[in-house]
DNA sequence: AATGAATGAGCTTTCATTCAT
DNA sequence: AATGAATGAAAGCTCATTCAT
């Protein structure tokens, strides 16, 4: 197998998700992001007319649809709605273990902590409903009883839990989630 | 009631815990730090030697200081822990309504989006390990059967519940999140 | 009548004619030129081999042709030198009303405000002794006793008075410039 | 006689009246501009919190200064209007010899050329009618009969004189101009 | 004859910090 | 304990130009 090497335009969207997500939007400059990227200073311009700001768009864009796509793979296959979780949770636990272990969501850190801008802010709000609408898919289809509410949960549960595994470097904490899902408390 | 103008660390301390809550650490510059806080230029550096990455740190301590004093208030008056995390909740949801509903977690904007430094994400983590631990105390206290477990999944919920109802921009996102801990699920 | 639409090398003339007058050669930008005359980006440097800079030079000698047409249609019809002056006068006046009333010379502010290049401003200088002759040419063939004198100090008074004008964003300025020619001062 | 060498500010102010004068406001970049005023980079921004703007109006604001100094000296000791007229001029001719010969008008170059911003604009027109006020004193002190048109006349000539002086590279066409002010046409 | 993707040097400005007072 | 003048590095961005098509 052999890898082709990547246009400039996708090199710069990977190494912008890649680094935006270590340490957010603002704290990436353009020259770090360029070198990561190999790709030329002034090319980014040709590719992002409004430079950074788009950048950072097409790359949290981008990061979304990677999760979009582990949740489908975690569900497609999956029998009952708990399994698919299960599967979810321990393909996030893998994809913390591969990036660096203090790195955070990509949306958050790259359109929450970007410029003082709606339209980021919104678009993170947009990505966001995305992946629930997606969960609340596969929870409509396998039977679950208040499919939305559950998907809106188990957002809740892989926000905190990443961070919670962020803030212990360990991707167990994302291992135990469907546990803390199914049966927290009997109160 | 008269309110005694604050000294200017504490100005300090506080406009700091504000403006990297709202646009992260590298996204306030010291300019606009010394001007919200109405300090004079060179006073930052009397007061924190270090600079920027001082007055983050105090920032985020403060700021965590304030969450310990909110779960206190939450569970010391409490008969059983759900009271206690619903009062814990309706006031998270009351400091939401009250910052920029745009904003993030205090400790986390500060800190791990802040330099590449160790140092930082290991107070970060310190400080949420003192929410936990606070929460547990409550629990054990109050008869929980699970507390380290059960503190760990209320941390859970409100590091995510907070990011929901930032992307909703709805602090009922907030005011859910004990439904959600008790009966999530029957499976 | 119908206007066929310019052929895009005349476009860009009379575009980079008309923002070099306003903001100076170096005030003006490829890109913003580009727009302005609705060209393709390459296509400048097809008729222009050199850029930036031989449209500059068409542009400040298309904008000395149109001079030249309002000096020659100001003279021909006159009987006396005095008619001519005032009707190229009223002119510049009508000229200066329809161009952005803070806009300067198209010929001092595209070459002399242009890179620090000799030949720039030669042609510069060229260009004038056009207007000069010009004016000699009619100053001569009406009678006036010391034709290039007068030459000299009309092509004095409109720099000068454009400036005035230019300055109170008043075209009378200009329409006052005959009296001052002829009759200025008796000392 | 030592000549104490003068303070960031001045140095900066001066090189700038220097450096826009002879390329324009756009013509002239930051870099430029501090090493010929042997500057640090930083240190504009201290003494100019608007940059480059700021440091174009000090600039303009100066050499403007110089002019009215200049007018002053040439007026105050004469005893008649003319006399006066030919000295400044004189004096004019002799600045023009000493900046460069392709040099223009420092107040125009500076503010005229300068961004798309009416304020500049504006101020430029108020430097200006300082030099007509100022000639218009002298005019009146000496008892000319129009003496506010005949400053009018006076700036006009100056500044056509300057444009013609600096297209033929020679600076005798500002000691020709009290000629043509007294005396250019009989009509 | 005509195009637009690609480029790196240079732009103005803001940055966090130091230091003399 | 407190200040603000001074600074060099780096920021994000625009520039005029080249070149393959």
């Amino acid at each position: 197998m052999t890898r082709r090497p990547l246009p400039t335009k996708d090199r710069l969207i990977r190494a912008a998700a890649d680094l935006f997500r270590r340490s957010g939007y603002h704290g990436v400059g353009l020259s770090e992001l360029l070198s990561a990227a190999d790709a030329p200073k002034g090319s980014l311009y040709h590719h992002f007319p409004n430079g950074k700001s788009d950048l950072a768009v097409a790359a949290a864009t981008w990061a979304s649809d990677e999760m979009l796509r582990m949740i489908a793979a975690s569900f497609e296959p999956a029998e009952d709605f708990g399994t698919g979780t299960r599967t979810l949770c321990h393909k996030a636990a893998k994809m913390f273990d591969k990036s660096g272990q203090w790195d955070g969501c990509p949306i958050s850190a790259t359109l929450f902590e970007g410029p003082d801008n709606t339209d980021f802010r919104q678009h993170a709000h947009h990505l966001y409903e995305g992946w629930i609408a997606e969960v609340t898919h596969h929870a409509t289809r396998l039977g679950e009883p208040d499919p939305r509410n559950t998907a809106d949960t188990l957002f809740i549960l892989l926000q905190g839990g990443w961070q919670l595994a962020r803030a212990r470097q360990n991707s167990d904490e994302l291992r135990k989630l469907p546990a803390r899902l199914s049966a927290p408390k009997t109160d």
